[in-house]
DNA sequence: CGAATCTCAGCGCAACTGAGATCG
DNA sequence: CCGATCTCAGTTACGCTGAGATTC
C-alpha cells in the first residue's frame, strides 16, 4: 500500500507540464476501479468457475423469453466480437449450463439454450455478487445513480445508442 | 447502433427479478465505458507504435528527476503485477524509448532509463491524446472531477492508498 | 540464512484476422 | 450470386503462477 494516492500525485506532476489534468485524473481513475471491480467479481464468481463474461452470458439468455438466442445476437448484445461468443459458449456448454440447440427456422444459425443448471447457477452468482455488492460497497444508491449518469454520455457519444 | 440503451434494458429486467439495480447498472456502465475509452486511447496511440499500458510507462519515467526507476518501483507506480513490467519495459527497449542500465547502488536491480526518443514521443503522444480529449469530451471538468470523486472510495476501500 | 529483484517458462483468457462450410 | 451465420486455425497480447539466478 502506497503512503499517497498514486493519482493525486501523478495529477500534481502532471499538471506542471501539461493541461487536462481533469481528463487525466479521470480516465486513469476510470481504468484503476474497473480493474478493481472485475477482480473483485471474478473472485467472487471463482467458486463457481464462472468468469463475469460467462456470467453475463448466463444472464442475457436467464432474461430472453424462451432461454435461448442465436450465438450472434449474444454477441451483439453483449457487445463483444462474434468470434468470442463462440469460446464462452463453449466453456459454457462443457459445464452443462448451456446447451447448442438448431435455429428451428433458421438452418445455419445456433441457439444457445440455458439449462436447469444455469439458470441454478446464476441464480446463485447473482446472490454471491450481490453479498460482495458487486464490489461497489463503498458507493450508496444516489452515488452509483450519479455515476451511471455521468458515464452515459460517454456511452452515448460513443454510438452505443 | 441499437435502438435503446442496452444497459437501462438489463437494469429494467434486472429489477424484475433481483435488487441491487443501481450497483448492476453501474458496474456494467462502468465496465463499457472503460473498455471504449481504453479502445480509443490505443487507436489514437497506434500511429506512434504504442498502447496505453507502455504510454502510461513512459509518462512515469519521464516524471523522476533522472528519467530512470528500477522495474520493481513501475510496477508499484503503474500498479500492474512485477512480472508485467518486464515486457513492458522490453518493448519499449526494442523501440529505442528506454534503456536498461544497472542499478548504481543495488546489483540486484535493473534500471529503465527514459531516451531522449522517449522523451520526444511521450511530448507528441500526449499532445495526441489531449487532442483527442482523452476519450472523454462529451464530459466538461466539472462532471470529470465529479467522476473522479465518486471513484475515489471505491479505490481506498481497496487498499490503493 | 531469509528477503528482495529480475527474468523466464508456462497457463489461461480474450480479441482479432482470415478462411471455410452452410444456408437464406 | 451475395450476404449472413457459425466454427476453426493462427496471431497477438496480457496477467498470473511458479521457478530460478543473483544479490542484499
Amino acid at each position: 500500500m502506497l503512503p499517497f494516492d498514486p493519482i493525486d500525485e501523478a495529477a500534481r506532476q502532471w499538471g506542471l507540464r501539461w493541461g487536462g489534468v481533469p481528463q487525466m485524473h479521470a480516465v486513469t481513475s476510470l481504468m484503476r476501479v474497473q480493474q478493481l471491480v472485475l477482480s473483485r467479481l471474478d473472485a467472487v464468481l471463482k467458486p463457481l468457475d464462472l468468469t463475469f463474461a460467462r456470467y453475463e452470458a448466463l444472464v442475457l439468455l436467464s432474461f430472453t423469453r424462451r432461454g435461448s438466442l442465436p450465438l450472434g445476437k449474444m454477441g451483439e448484445r453483449l457487445q463483444v466480437h462474434p468470434t468470442s461468443v463462440t469460446p464462452i459458449v463453449d466453456r459454457l456448454e462443457s459445464a452443462g449450463l448451456v446447451r447448442r440447440v438448431p435455429h428451428p427456422e433458421d438452418r445455419r444459425a445456433v441457439l444457445a439454450e440455458i439449462t436447469e443448471a444455469g439458470r441454478a447457477l446464476v441464480e446463485q452468482a447473482t446472490a454471491d455478487l450481490l453479498d460482495a455488492g458487486f464490489g461497489m460497497a463503498s458507493l450508496d444508491d444516489d452515488q452509483l445513480r450519479g455515476l451511471s449518469e455521468l458515464l452515459r454520455p460517454v456511452r452515448e457519444a460513443a454510438g452505443d445508442f
